[in-house]
DNA sequence: AGAAAGCTTAAAGGTTGCTTAAAATTGCGG
DNA sequence: CCGCAATTTTAAGCAACCTTTAAGCTTTCT
């Protein structure tokens, strides 16, 4: 999960970085609204968390833009104005939620949750077949049993199963798990899906990542058929 | 678009109703919890407004339900709590926002309008009678089935069926799927037509790639004459 | 009937993905 | 700060599959 922040106070913008990466996101920051603005439009974020008051292009705008530019990512505003006016005035310009300064950050923690399972439609926890996955606690179990993983293979087999039933081409799966956003022919991602179906093979769960050539893999749930 | 209020206050209730309703909405109300699970569970409403106090069944209780029964639905919660707890249990347990009492009935629209935005955006999947492409995934589908095609037999389908009811010629379609700018004597493509007629058969769909003689291949919408 | 166009099949060769091993990097404890 | 162990990445050989070619067969039109 990649997030970005806008947020030009380098104290704020540091404690959200290293509480977000703590809960396994990866984060980017950018201090003022215009490479905000930029860095949003080339990559693929899962969600944008954007300061009213920015410099070079007010948050509104940066908002705006976004849209325009035909991009559904979610976007949380952070906003120390709380008059009403702005809370509409925000939501109206394309905003999912804001929440305003002070705020807590289990707070932030909990209404970033929200988007991110809009986002990907599974509301329950994450399952698929005999696999159980604990994003919260980087735990999977097949029917009672632990499986371990390191953080790469986590990351992977997470995205494969939030994306369940659905084709994850190579391009997205490098972007959103290895952060990387040119092509390149690194065939990590062959070595990785080669451990997991290792160590998923080995724990009695099947092989349930099917390959789609040419394009990527796909996790599907038994019984869809 | 439909509501459903789970509110046991009559005051606040009718006054929601009202200003919703003049806001063009189908307004359904429910005055305690299980009432309103039942009318949720039945009905199909494109978003909840649901009272954290409410009797018969809290409100956080008719929220795992529905989301438990694998209803989607925009779920907005009201409440006078407004601990940090309550927020953070509330959004997990399937809510997607949160407006405390007492609210301003221009924020709550606001967010409403937010939550049923989403409704909106049109999936651009292609469809040709029974099939449903979708270019996004690399994925077809034949009422529930899919289909599994090489890339090169996905570009060549998708071509025709973005072309639907119109003639593709042999030099645009080696033109648009094979990148060829020169007039060449191969027969690729009648390859590739003989493989997708084969498995569009083999799921049921049907042959629906007429020949032209002499000049290419057309994909028809059944009942278009 | 003959010719042109399209259909089908099989086999060559090209590309992609899988696997393995080793090198590079990271993270942790001393 | 350094060394060791675990993790991640690179690279190469191999296998499987996809794409293309080409040849023979069928259909359609004159």
């Amino acid at each position: 999960m990649r997030l970005l922040i806008i947020e030009d106070e380098p104290g704020i913008a540091g404690f959200l970085k290293d509480g977000l990466e703590e809960e396994f996101f990866a984060v980017d920051i950018a201090y003022d609204g215009k490479t905000g603005l930029d860095l949003a439009l080339i990559n693929e974020y899962d969600l944008l968390i954007i300061d009213w008051m920015i410099p070079a292009l007010s948050g509104i705008e940066v908002c705006r833009q976004v849209r325009k530019a035909g991009n559904p990512v979610p976007i949380l505003f952070l906003t120390a104005k709380d008059t009403l006016e702005d809370v509409v005035f925000g939501l109206d310009a394309g905003a999912n939620d804001y929440v305003k300064k002070p705020f807590e950050f289990e707070e932030l923690l909990a209404r970033i949750r929200v988007q991110l399972r809009n986002k990907n439609k599974t509301d329950d926890s994450l399952t698929a077949g005999l696999l159980n996955i604990n994003p919260a606690t980087h735990q999977v179990f097949c029917a009672s049993n632990e499986i371990f993983f390191t953080p790469k293979e986590f990351s992977l087999l997470e995205y494969l199963i939030r994306n369940k039933d659905r084709v994850c081409t190579r391009s997205r799966i490098i972007e959103h798990v290895w952060d990387i956003h040119f092509d390149s022919d690194t065939s990590v991602i062959d070595v990785y899906i080669t451990f997991l179906r290792r160590k998923l093979e080995a724990a009695g769960a099947g092989n349930i990542i099917q390959t789609i050539r040419g394009v990527g893999y796909i996790v599907r749930e038994p019984g869809t058929s």
